[in-house]
DNA sequence: AATGAATGAGGATTCATTCAT
DNA sequence: TATGAATGAATCCTCATTCAT
């Protein structure tokens, strides 16, 4: 709950302290982010972000909320709702690989929601992070399950569980030390190379989960 | 690199000391904790944490590898080599979950690493924490594709990534905030819950893990 | 380089502020003083301190810097060019003492550039302290020279030297414990006496130092 | 007063305690000096250095003071009775260059006591440091005055002030950044150069001396 | 609305000294 | 006598937030 002057500045000025806030608060968490570095950063008054905010909390959570918007509208905007459920999620891991890739900031404040006592945070935006493309994997599940083209025996909502656990995981590698490591010790990806390996990483990963989630017949007409 | 005195006094304090640590930062994050407090709960004076630790972050980082290493012996102990790498898996699943009941504190520590800041502490955890796990699941999937108990056309390493990933979430779900309410969304379960579903969710993931990874054949004849 | 806050706010307090650590770190030395005592002093919060400088140590090296343009505008003003050195130099000497008598606090902050451990200051401060007075010396020592007014086998740069030396035991002798012990032992002069002996060492100074400098047939003539 | 037990302990290990302290103490000055670093470089415990002072304090008191036997030991020794105040000044100064060179704490030491907050090292050390040279110089003056080696019209006491003065800050310049640069300005002398200019300043200062003290009549027959 | 100086509680770290072994 | 772990007061500096302009 920002305050309604937040609403009223210039917009360029909002974008500016909102961007500036979850790069701040994406190098340094919440903690150690401190509100006269993004006074300085964002230029603007230190007194004027109490203006716009309650609290530094507040706009923690405000930064939180506008960037899970954003990334929304990025990823889901160019989906076509009757591609198979395939091509969406591909296109979801595409997408969101390009929105991560120009906003590392945004998946690391993600990743912070489930760090070490942030769980005030975590009550109040996981539901909402989470919510959509939860129902969104289930329902394509469900739909192509009756299409065929998954297979019968699958627990929908594990499969969604699992298909959303990599794509975390996929996402976090763009941007997370330790999830670059720990890629590099999996799959021998070195995330970090000039040439850095997104787009095979991405066809693996799609590759695997046809193998898993297409029903057997497929693959023996395949 | 903790000092000298560390590893010289009573056994029983070093023990109280690092315990009251993980519980600590595990419950505020690294930034929050404060070495007072850490003080009053060990019960030893603030003076004497520095003449255990070079600093609030080489205790940070000792009190990560402790817990990684009292981990290892908890999960990997009564470990098997001849089981298939089902039982072993839900071997490890089971031994991990009952852990990290009795330890809370030290999947927390291990999800922090991955947050906002923290990247120094991956450079030096990271790997240390992932290769393990990485190798054993590698090197089971080899042996038991070899065996035909695991489909042949599998992408060994990304399996072993899939499992490890699952293993991550599910341990997680059994403390953090935003995965319980992630899980509730994708799962429908309420790790909240008295009668807390862990043994549920654990045979849920045993037996999607079958239906993946078993040779389509074996379905056959089961 | 202090904030620019500390040139924003009202000038009285900024000498307060000034004036109160000149005192403290003149009491105690620059490691014995303490920034909360500072802001007792100066009735500022503590936390004020770090609006105006950097650090303790940017606070000690602004505080040395504005004595020394005290002390310059103090002791050189009243100069008169066209004055003879002894003329001269008895002014600065007395105006010096006048200078030191109502600022001890600034000489002291002299003194301590020179003690163990403030090499780093002395970087900063000493040639900026010296310069001014080695040239006017020499310079006056070289035209009175001309003039027939200083002996003509002299080697100016040492007499200068040795000038300044004089001086600053003068000065030390008005201030420092050690320095008037140093000086009784000398002189038998009690600097600390009631009838303050600070003119008798002043004349006994000036004229040890004309029968130094003077040329020998100028005492033949007088 | 340090406790008996100093004196009963191996020389060589009160040798080495009483030099690793000057040392340090002469790096870091009193108060950033610290007993936990002194015990580290003298290889002795902690607890030990409290069983042969009686505080941090009478430590330092008692390092001084054993600098000062220290130095005239070696500075006195090899001078001759009978020698003129020039050849003993000479003498002096020259030993005096030699000690310091080897043992350039004792003279940081020196230059401490007269640092801000000192005073009662000053109380204790000043007169004992001052006395003997005060008496020799005044005494040698006196004697080769009635030689009519010195001129006839000095003021004995402030010359040998002006002689001390002149030694103090001879020996300083070989250990203080603040000398060095000082003496940098006054007589474009370098100290710190790889052929470090000790003997020509010494030349230059001895040459000085004797312009100013001989008398007048002597020159004619020099 | 914007500003930025003021505030003071909070927190990491240091260090002289003690004392049990 | 030597040792070094324990202690806690002391001290530098940070930072969210307020408020007068």
């Amino acid at each position: 709950m920002p305050k309604e002057t937040l609403m009223l500045i210039h917009p360029d000025k909002r974008d500016r302290v909102l961007h500036e806030a979850a790069c701040l608060f994406a190098e340094r968490g919440f903690s150690r982010a401190d509100m006269a570095e993004l006074a300085n950063r964002a230029k603007v008054a230190k007194g004027s972000l109490y203006n716009y905010f309650e609290s530094k909390e507040d706009c923690y959570m405000f930064v939180c909320q506008d960037a899970l918007d954003r990334y929304r509208q990025a990823v889901y905007d160019g989906l076509e709702q009757d591609w198979d459920i395939y091509r969406q999620v591909e296109h979801i891991f595409r997408s969101g690989a390009g929105f991560v890739l120009e906003h590392p900031e945004y998946i690391i404040l993600y990743l912070n929601i489930s760090s070490a006592g942030m769980d005030r945070f975590a009550d109040q935006l996981s539901q909402k992070v989470e919510q959509q493309f939860a129902r969104l994997l289930k329902e394509l599940l469900t739909r192509d399950m009756a299409r065929g083209l998954v297979r019968a025996d699958l627990d929908i909502a594990f499969a969604a569980h699992m298909l959303n656990s990599l794509y975390i995981f996929f996402l976090s590698s763009l941007v997370s030390r330790h999830h670059q490591i720990r890629l590099q010790e999996y799959l021998e990806l070195d995330m970090k190379a000039e040439n850095s390996p997104v787009e095979e990483l991405l066809e693996r990963t799609v590759k695997f989960l046809k193998t898993f989630l297409k029903p057997p017949e497929e693959e023996n007409h395949g």
